[in-house]
DNA sequence: TCAATGTTATGACAAATATCATTTATTTTT
DNA sequence: AAAAATAAATGATATTTGTCATAACATTGA
């Protein structure tokens, strides 16, 4: 198995700040998961007892509302942990984290966690700066959920698919999402989604190529993600 | 100037972890202040150097949305703790806090506060675990602003403000809200809320005393706000 | 006390969005 | 390759919600 020491990712989230004898512990307790495309990597509701940090794949942090219909939360990739708000707040899970592609994600125990927050101040101070910056994308998408129409919020989407995921060497957006999974990021029925993409491949903003969808005049997004 | 460590509110909140070292430290150097009703105690945008404990009084935290509404993300009151997110992140703040009534309110300089984090790792949980909590509760509100409708908002937020702020001696709410923040509370219009609101009182749902509202009938409440 | 201002309330209508039905396209399975 | 299943697209219509106009009521301050 390989060795936290020697592995890319931690280079680019919190674990950056894991001294050499906290990687060497890190990577005799962790384990190495493969979860595939439509597996779930945690359930709402269950309890966790570690950390998961994805080293490649793309997921989507969901939640199930009490009318039954699935709101995607957040997206994640490579690079990302999964857990730390469970494991600190010592509360359930709190969203369903479910493999978009094939993933390759470490596990990484609890007690080893909490060891080094109480011992690294600054491992602690670079969790608390993920949970910050997550709280405040949090707030900043509940104000746009209440207060702008689907039309923004599709737009505002599409720009943070792009943010988050990067495009592929066709200068389509980096990910392969069903029109219920986009009608489920922004809040909407699946029909209205659909409506609302072929507008705006009728307006030649974005283009759709294969399952995939390309920005092509990023500026129109923008305007129409304010109400413009 | 009182004394931090006589302080009632700090036994509620993630002060209760500091030693008594600590907290001569922080009564030295935090500062009191008092924000009248309608006053902003922390303003979007803006930078912060502290952090803020609320002694007591109540408020709220907005968000200017990009169409120029307000969004209310969150209700506060005495015992809370304010700027934390932002100290930690080293964003800048991300809300705006307004006083709904009189507010006393002690500010201790961010120094402290980091000093301590990283001197007193269960000070440190105590933080994370308050940021975690607000995630979890910013995941939930984002879920039910983008699947539930108008009403079934307005449903649960009377219950969050019973559940935050409690009733008076009449059973009433404990807090005066225009219709206007309670619209922006639930993202819809003022006249959708007035509206609601009204009906709620025609099926004795609810009772309007003077400017307070008293929940009458919890059980039909609940069930409005899960769809029923 | 009475303007002046702001808040609450209500009606009429328009716009946005959801739902249902059906068709077409795409993917998966046999 | 055909059949079956799933996903995407589109039209018709119902429902929800917002907007605008106006009125009633309440609060504030001169």
């Amino acid at each position: 198995m390989s060795k936290c020491g020697q592995c890319i990712i931690k280079r680019f989230n919190a674990l950056k700040s894991l001294n050499q004898e906290e990687l060497i512990k890190f990577s005799e307790h962790k384990t190495s998961l493969f979860i595939k495309k439509g597996e779930n990597l945690m359930t709402e509701g269950s309890s966790i007892n570690g950390l998961y940090c994805i080293r490649d794949g793309k997921g989507k942090l969901t939640k199930l509302s009490t009318n039954g219909k699935e709101q995607i939360i957040k997206f994640v990739k490579g690079g990302d942990i999964l857990g730390q708000r469970s494991i600190l707040s010592d509360e359930p899970v709190g969203l369903n984290a479910t493999a978009l592609e094939d993933m390759h994600v470490c596990f990484i125990p609890k007690g080893d966690i909490l060891d080094t927050i109480r011992d690294n101040s600054q491992f602690s101070l670079n969790i608390m700066k993920v949970i910050s910056h997550q709280l405040n994308q949090a707030n900043t998408l509940i104000s746009q959920m209440a207060q702008k129409p689907v039309k923004e919020r599709l737009a505002e989407t599409l720009l943070n698919l792009e943010d988050i995921f990067g495009v592929d060497n066709e200068g389509c957006i980096d990910v392969v999402l069903t029109r219920e999974e986009i009608a489920n990021t922004i809040g909407t029925a699946t029909e209205s989604a659909i409506r609302l993409l072929s507008n705006l491949k009728k307006d030649g903003i974005i283009d759709l190529i294969n399952k995939k969808i390309k920005i092509s005049d990023k500026n129109a997004l923008k305007n129409m993600s304010e109400g413009y």
